[in-house]
DNA sequence: CATTATGTTCTTGG
DNA sequence: CCCAAGAACATAAT
């Protein structure tokens, strides 16, 4: 599930169960999802201490605390935060759990174990690790996304793919952005006219209002990638069916229709 | 057994 | 340096 819009609702996850409440304990019940930190420094780090408000940087939830250290969470592929108080039984992908005050409780679950936590010492720290990202896409504004597609050649998938560029799209947002904007992913980005640069972010302010309030990627019958599944995948406008390739790496659906492919270059 | 999966990083080669 | 492609990471489903 991953993307910004689902890191945005693990990060509501956080602030309605644990923000203002102390760290009663840490339990890392599967060491491989710490990155750079022992299951002992990271329960020193935090027990005691209480959740301050919580941040989503990117495809990143950072959980600061009054002990001045935060716990940066990545999610990969297959990660979530759930809330559920101390004793529940352990679902068989929880990794870590965090037992707050007030009975409450959240865990970090994760079939994969692509991605994990790792923790940054203070708000420096914080920065050395996520400073290397671009803008986030949530946020990012009109002139800045333009700018930062010009002075790319790589494809327009790739591109607002790559976290150093922007920050919170995976593949199922481009995709959808993509053949909202009626551009090909193939497209190259430095390509891209001042107009379809505009229409990308155009699309992506929509996407993403939508899927925030939602705290997912929308399964719906007018979004692409509601047809994801189908067989054979069609475009949501009707007509064509649509193609499915591997650009930039990744599965990509596109409607042969909508998003003309470029000319390739010959120079 | 092969293929696929919403992510990131590293390597290799052009 | 830029970019594409492939592999790797770990695990489950089809």
């Amino acid at each position: 599930m991953p993307e910004l819009p689902d890191v945005e609702g693990f990060r509501r996850v956080l602030r309605s169960n644990g923000r203002g409440r102390r760290i009663e304990k840490v339990e890392v019940r599967d060491s491989g999802v710490l990155r750079g930190v022992s299951a002992r420094r990271l329960r020193r780090a935090l027990e005691g201490h209480r959740f301050l408000e919580p941040e989503r940087r990117g495809k990143w939830l950072v959980a600061r605390t009054d002990g001045g250290a935060a716990v940066l969470l990545h999610f990969g592929m297959t990660g979530e935060l759930v809330a559920c108080p101390p004793g529940e039984p352990p679902h068989r992908h929880d990794r870590v759990r965090f037992d707050l005050s007030g009975g409450r409780g959240v865990r970090f679950r994760d079939q994969r174990k692509l991605q994990g936590l790792r923790l940054a010492a203070s708000d420096a720290g914080v920065e050395r690790a996520l400073g290397g990202q671009g803008p986030d896409a949530a946020a990012v504004g009109e002139g800045t996304l333009r700018e930062l597609l010009r002075r790319r050649r790589a494809t327009a998938k790739s591109v607002l793919m790559d976290q150093s560029a922007l920050a919170g799209l995976g593949n199922l947002l481009v995709d959808e952005i993509l053949w909202r904007a009626h551009l090909h992913p193939s497209r190259p980005a430095n390509s891209l006219t001042r107009g379809e640069c505009r229409r990308i972010h155009t699309a992506m302010t929509r996407v993403l209002d939508q899927s925030v309030r939602a705290g997912r990627v929308p399964g719906r019958p007018t979004w692409l990638t509601g047809h994801r599944g189908q067989t054979p995948p069609t475009c949501p406008r009707g007509h064509a069916r649509l193609h499915r390739d591997r650009i930039a790496g990744r599965t990509t659906f596109w409607c042969p229709r909508c998003q003309p492919p470029p000319e390739p270059a010959d120079g």
